[in-house]
DNA sequence: CGGCCCATTGAGCCAGTTCAAAAAGGGTGG
DNA sequence: CCACCCTTTTTGAACTGGCTCAATGGGCCG
């Protein structure tokens, strides 16, 4: 529950006690080991959750195989806000990484969010974010080089983990396959491999197992044109 | 404003009363030609923006001149509902053709949909829809092919005006040229002709200048594995 | 009729793919 | 601590979908 207190607490004046009623809901804390299922598409779901620790990934299967992770879901993260309105899925989520989640009853949430207007506000901020980092996402695979997708895909993780765990950090422990890069940047994994050594070999970071180490974050910002500043635009106003 | 009421009352059971106030609040209506800007990215935007006549598009630029349209803004669609909460808009909004927008100070429009469950149980069910339609756009431009690509941004337009005008129809007016099909799907404009031109010689559309006409509307489905159940999901529920 | 913009077509090229193999981890059991 | 197996990552080599550059063809407007 820190991290998304840290998330939304990073842009919205919004206090401790205000998360009292969230956390106090009923709920019910869920392991999911990497790779199962957590939402399939189709399912109607009736629960809002919250990534307590792991990461899930939001994606879509194609009939030959091929897969899309839209995004992925990090400590902190939300979803479905967007079902509250009961709708089917339309995509699946399932657990990266062994995941913890903390799963409410959407009726519930909603309840809450709606006595609370400061609540309500900074989940709408949530959804906005949700909302521009999928417009982000189609930037990249829609007009970037590889070289400038892995890059700004790894500026982009690095920058919202440092805001859910609250600390700045040029080490990104990155605790999924180079698969999961690949399908989210819509390129091979030989390619991915490719394009993370030659980020290597220009110096914009060092690899080791499981880990990447930024080096020189801004000439790396510079390269794949990425602004991070929507990721923490300016406080809330109410 | 028929457009958006078509649009919702096909998913959700709202009658026109309930669209009364909305229609009554005060609101301008503007014109802008095709090329125009509306929202221009770092803005902050204190209205709601109904989409009346024509096409927008909300896109970014890269420093070096490439272009991706984020998504096509189609009549009855609105904007930006993620920025009640006065956040700054990231991505810019420019006119496609001319357009005519009704232009509603966000904080009315967020005042009557707070006194009316029912419109804000709506209006959540359109922002659901434009972010499902954003993640079909990153399935899209991250793993299908050119001819997927263009045959699914056909059947998705279609089928979203056809939603909106009420009425389905197999002859799609096309009113942008062949470049903004290719900046929305991250291809060459060239590409996207030749790519049309193969959907015309396998028989799945015949073109006219301006317009496209779908012939073979479920083998095109197939083809691109075009799903449209999450254009009409179920109706609501209250 | 001429000019301009957009769309199409042709030809060669290149970023990223596929196929294949080798190398590096990372358990697990002896 | 080593030997084995399995998965992931890296590297090599050849291929190709889509790109770029360039020329041609249509439509429309003055």
């Amino acid at each position: 529950m820190d991290m998304i207190i840290n998330r939304i607490a990073h842009y919205a004046e919004i206090g401790i006690p205000q998360f009292q009623e969230l956390l106090s809901l009923p709920h019910r804390i869920e392991t999911r080991e990497a790779g199962q299922d957590i939402v399939n598409a189709g399912e109607t779901v009736d629960y809002v959750f919250i990534v307590e620790t792991g990461w899930a990934i939001r994606y879509q299967l194609l009939d030959d195989g091929r897969r899309q992770i839209v995004n992925f879901m990090l400590p902190g993260d939300c979803f479905d806000l967007m079902s509250l309105t009961k709708a089917k899925s339309d995509h699946s989520v399932s657990a990266a990484t062994q995941v913890m989640l903390r799963r409410i009853k959407s009726d519930d949430f909603l309840k809450t969010i709606k006595t609370d207007p400061k609540l309500a506000t900074a989940f709408w901020w949530v959804a906005i974010q949700e909302e521009t980092i999928l417009r982000e996402q189609i930037v990249r695979n829609g007009r970037m080089s590889a070289k400038e997708r892995v890059a700004s895909l790894i500026l982009e993780l690095s920058r919202r983990l440092s805001i859910s765990t609250g600390e700045q950090d040029n080490s990104l422990h990155l605790p999924v396959p180079r698969t999961h890069l690949a399908d989210a940047l819509g390129l091979s994994v030989v390619h991915v491999s490719r394009t993370l050594a030659w980020l290597k070999r220009e110096g914009f970071i060092a690899i080791d197992p499981g880990m990447i180490h930024i080096l020189r974050r801004n000439d790396m910002a510079v390269m794949a044109e990425f602004d991070d500043r929507h990721l923490h635009i300016n406080k809330l106003k109410y």
